[in-house]
DNA sequence: CTGTTAGCGCTTTCAG
DNA sequence: CTGAAAGCGCTAACAG
């Protein structure tokens, strides 16, 4: 700030509001270098002397520079940038994915770059299109479709499917074990002696919600007993019908449900007490995801628990290890839920 | 796909994985124009022949080209990126904030970039760094100190400060009215009777606490009601000891407690629930936030909602407005917050 | 209406 | 150990 020469200073005194950046030519000026040299000292990569990086670095600081990432990026021709897109940042289930993942990446000195894409698959291929631009050093993505990460893959970015699975390209992903998870939880209600258990769950092409049919089939089939048609329903993310669907659900009498997921659980739990219908008692529920309030409420619900912040962390550390090495054989890592057995079931009354 | 010259083609057929991105250039030469005119073309700025866009466009559809943000951002010497920095993006309160700022810069065709410091002033500083670095074209922060935002406005990036206002030079603001909400929290549990108010606050240097704090004594002077200093609880986030602090706090008697944001509320919902003391009848209580749990437990959770979505949009409508604006005067927009009763509040037992 | 030219700020050979 | 030079991909004058 005290510089030598006080009125003609070229520095930022002159105007409150300085009309151009501090570059790293500034900086080798003030410390009598060339820029090549500053960029080493300022990086430390290859030799620069003690004292110049001394005076380099103090020049830096003095004149408060920061490096502009585009010209690194255009120069290197990658950023230290990592895309993330979910389904809905207000989920609590996608809002602890971008938890895990940004608290990896930030450890890895990398930064994130969220987009929520409303599950609609244009807006994801809009939001691959933005890290293409970026240049990101990867993506991490909860797919709805399987455009995007081709689109990513062709350019040659990194991709990690994070809790489901939909590239047609190989691709690294991290899940969870869906169909063991949807076993143990209809496998629950049938050894309480449930026979009439309804499944809601989301009309996708999502392997997580194939898997959890699955699992209530396979559920079912082992302990031998018959699924009723009518007590399956499926419904499409933000369908405007979901309500009366849920309803429905429970006019058919069934004497447990198992909701495939938070949001499910969270409109049959409210179809239930708009009813003033008792849980257990009248009708026991077991949902997906352990979400804060399943353990609030009176009785609590029993669920599904996902590891969920870990599984942001594991597929943050997935793209990291790609970042290294790129040629990796694809991997996918699979974590196993765990039953949260609490208030919401019990035998059929 | 299907180009004239099968072998010799230039375009991606050649190799799976390709060596170089397709640059402007590349479109340009594959439709026998310019970069200029190319840059012109796909920009629409500028002069260009109904003829030479369509060739150009075509070109650029076909050989897949996304423009590179970084080249244009160093060009232009501004980008089309909004950073965000909230607290805690596993909070809900400040997911929702999220969740209204993407909206509307979504909108507007910015991207957000989100980064969650932890409430940690370092890390703060840390992510104002990067949008310095990213040259973005502002930055929406809750702030945790000040020196975030000092040091972005004195690079000439605008700011908006979000839920509380800690900056010391003039900047655009979106908060609600915290004294308002506290003192009608306040008001109303003094109206049922109560005269021992137990306030949990947190201890910080925001202006949102210190509103609630004054909300909470004005409603006392104006009831002519002595506050019992004993009865003020104030505890930094994250602190270690919070649950001993809350259930302190409970030890002193207090008839009815006003929990001055979410986290605290169910620190204190669930202290009480561990006593097994009955809402309302043992003890009143109103929270701040109104975060879903408190309409889903019984009895719900009497409450100061805050239009938090909205909050968002507002401030990214703020930092718009200076994008096509920076002279003019800093605005702050204050949104008033609404009590929602619910069954936890009743005259003292 | 179109092409040439220059340069944004940085990194990176390559000579000294 | 240091500096000169070139160039990343794009846009914006400015001539034609």
């Amino acid at each position: 700030m005290t510089l030598t020469a006080p009125p003609a200073s070229d520095d930022s005194a002159t105007a409150p509001t300085l009309p151009r950046a501090v570059t790293l030519r500034d900086v080798a000026r003030a410390a009598g270098m060339s820029a090549s040299t500053a960029s080493r000292a300022l990086n430390s990569t290859g030799y620069v002397s003690a004292d110049a990086r001394a005076r380099l670095l103090a020049a830096a600081a003095r004149l408060g520079y920061v490096a502009n990432a585009s010209a690194r990026t255009l120069k290197q021709r990658t950023s230290r940038t990592i895309g993330v897109v979910v389904s809905a940042i207000g989920n609590p289930f996608y809002a602890d994915l971008a938890a895990g993942i940004e608290e990896t990446l930030r450890a890895a000195e990398y930064q994130m770059v969220l987009i929520s894409d409303n599950s609609d698959s244009a807006q994801e291929i809009d939001g691959a299109r933005t890290f293409l631009a970026m240049r990101a050093a990867g993506v991490i993505m909860t797919p709805v479709g399987s455009d995007a990460a081709a689109l990513l893959m062709r350019h040659g970015i990194a991709v990690v499917e994070l809790d489901r699975q939909l590239a047609k390209v190989p691709c690294d992903a991290v899940v969870i074990d869906n169909h063991r998870g949807a076993r143990a939880a209809t496998a629950h209600l049938l050894e309480l002696g449930h026979r009439r258990v309804g499944l809601l769950a989301a009309k996708t092409n999502w392997t997580s919600d194939a898997g959890r049919l699955q699992g209530y089939r396979a559920a079912h089939r082992a302990a031998g007993v018959p699924i009723e048609p009518r007590l399956v329903t499926r419904i499409a993310p933000e369908a405007p019908d979901t309500v009366e669907r849920v309803e429905r659900l429970l006019d058919e009498r069934p004497t447990a449900i198992f909701a495939a997921n938070n949001v499910l659980t969270e409109q049959v739990w409210r179809a239930i007490r708009r009813r003033g219908a008792r849980l257990p008692r009248d009708v026991s529920l077991v949902g997906f995801d352990d979400v804060p309030w399943m353990e609030m409420v009176e009785p609590g619900i029993t669920t599904v628990g996902q590891p969920t912040v870990e599984l942001g962390r594991r597929a943050a550390r997935l793209l990291l290890l790609r970042a290294d090495d790129s040629e990796r054989p694809p991997t996918v890592v699979c974590l196993q839920p765990s039953l949260v057995l609490r208030g919401s079931t019990s035998p059929p009354g």
